[in-house]
This record gives structure tokens, sequence and C-alpha cells, in this order.
DNA sequence: GACCAGGAAGAGT
DNA sequence: ACTCTTCATGGT
């Protein structure tokens, strides 16, 4: 089986990686295998120390959807500016943020809303079993994540099985914008970077917090900072403490959030908020 | 039942 | 621009 091994000086946890929220996609076995479902491909891999070994795609794959390319010291460097994110980003050693393909993205995000992440694990799970092509591997079925057109073609009423509640239909006016909208993702990627929120906020379900998501993983925008409820809490109790704890997030307090992550963390402050969300719990 | 979860849309001011 | 309400689903 296919190995890469890390350099020294490039940190690398497959486990912080893949199991800090910012995938739903992936399964780990008790032995350390995880396996998973990227674009067409089912790929199963393990990290022993410096070794990852892994089968169902080239290592030029790997080593472009985990970000193995990314110089992590300085991107840590430079957003290590206070305890709190010191203890973060200690605490989630080797962390990268992966290169997500953009249309699942999408949809993920959109399905996150308001929930949690078994939920939207189990909706983007049952989304692909729906409408994806069947993968066999090792004896078990897997899933590809469908086409737009896929979910487009087959009606809303088809989408209610994903039991996707209130989001349902807008997982499916956005499946029939993309579907008829020609190189979605590169029209996207050519933008700059608030060009690109508005635009991805033009598609329904698509508010700040899930735009700033798409942008950070799938369009690899490291100064996107998205605000959900625990890294509000934390912003809220370890920065700026007269943050109104009581009624919901407003646009104001997010951009407020949004700007001084900016200006402390610097221009990967998306890195930062990873750390922050994957540390939240201890 | 109340409350919460990687919020967003729509109406009203 | 800002605030308030409602939205479907499942877990605690």
């Amino acid at each position: 089986m296919p190995r890469i091994t890390l350099p020294h000086n490039q940190k690398f946890s497959l486990d912080q990686t893949l199991g800090c929220g910012q995938v739903f996609r992936w399964d780990r076995t008790d032995d350390g295998w995880w396996y998973g479902v990227v674009r067409d491909r089912v790929i199963k891999i393990r990290q022993c120390g410096k070794q990852i070994t892994f089968e169902g795609a080239p290592e030029s794959f790997i080593e472009q959807y985990f970000s193995l390319d990314v110089d992590l010291p300085p991107i840590i460097n430079s957003i290590d500016n206070d305890p709190c994110i010191h203890h973060a980003v200690r605490k989630c050693t080797g962390l990268r943020l992966i290169r997500q393909p953009e249309w699942e993205c999408l949809i993920s995000y959109i399905c996150s809303t308001n929930s949690n992440i078994p939920m939207i694990r189990r909706r983007i799970a049952t989304i692909a079993e729906q409408f994806g092509k069947r993968i066999t591997f090792e004896n078990k079925s897997y899933f590809t994540f469908p086409d737009p057109s896929a979910i487009a073609c087959s009606g809303e009423l088809a989408l209610t099985s994903c039991k996707l509640g209130y989001r349902t239909s807008y997982v499916f006016k956005t499946a029939c914008e993309i579907s008829r909208t020609e190189q979605w993702a590169d029209t996207i990627d050519a933008l700059p970077h608030e060009h690109a929120r508005r635009e991805l906020m033009k598609l329904p379900g698509v508010g700040p917090k899930a735009a700033d998501c798409i942008l950070l993983f799938a369009f690899q925008k490291y100064d996107a900072f998205p605000v959900d409820v625990w890294v509000r809490r934390i912003i809220q109790h370890n920065y700026i403490k007269t943050l109104n704890t009581r009624s919901g997030l407003t646009g104001k307090e997010y951009n407020l959030i949004r700007r001084f992550a900016k200006q402390h963390f610097g221009e990967y402050c998306g890195y930062a908020q990873e750390y922050l969300y994957a540390a939240r719990r201890g």
C-alpha cells in the first residue's frame, strides 16, 4: 500500500484534521483507519507517526486534499498571539484545513444551519445514498455525493426523505441554480474575497456563517472567520467580554467579531477559528 | 415539555 | 441597516 513520509518540520494529524468537524463524510475504525468518499473515490487512510498509509487515490490527490503542501509553521506562528489560541494550537497540533470539493461543501453547510454535527453527517449521508452513485469497497457500499443536476432533476419532493427539515427547499433551489451555472466554482474562485462572499450569500440557504465556511474550507480564503454559537462563546469568554450573550447572534455582532478576528489573528484567522473550534471542549 | 445544535429568511421598523 | 420571529429535526 502506498505511503507518504511527512517532513520533520511539517506537523500533520490525520485524527485532528478529519475529526474536528470541518468534513462530514469520514469514519474512523477502532484500529485507526479512516474511510471516506472524496469526489468519485473511496479513500482509506491511516497515520502512524510520520507515516501516512493510504489507498484509493494517487499520492498527489492525498497531498492536495489534506493540504500537505501548505507550510504550516509560519501560519501557526502568525496566529499564536495570546494564551487562548496558544492553548488551542498546542491541543490540536497538526490540524490542517482540508481542500473540500466546492459543491459538496456548499450543500453541507446549507444543511448545517441550526443543527449539530451528528445531524449534519446523517443528512449528507442520506443525500448521497438517495442520489449518489454506489461504490463498492472492501465489500461495503459507499456513495458519491450527487451532482447538482442529480438533485435538481429529481424534484424537491424526492429530497423530503432526507429529513432536511426547512433546509429542503434551500438545497433544492441551490441545486437548480448551480446546475444551470456554468463553471460555478471557477467563477467564485476568481473573485476577490468579499465579492465571492456576496455571491455565495445570494444562494438560498447561504447566510454569513455558511458563506464563510465555504470560503474557508472550499476556496482557501484563509482570512474567512465563520462565527457559530461555539466560536461566539469562545470570543465572548476570552476576547470581547462586552458581547451581549443573551440574544441571538446579530449581523452587527457577526461583523464585529469578524473584524476583531482579522485584526487580532491576521491573514490566517480562518486557521485560528478552526483551532479554537476544535479545542472547544475541555 | 424546554432547551440546544457549525443559522437563515422574511417581515417589520 | 438593525431587530424579531419562525422555521424542521432529533438529542438531552
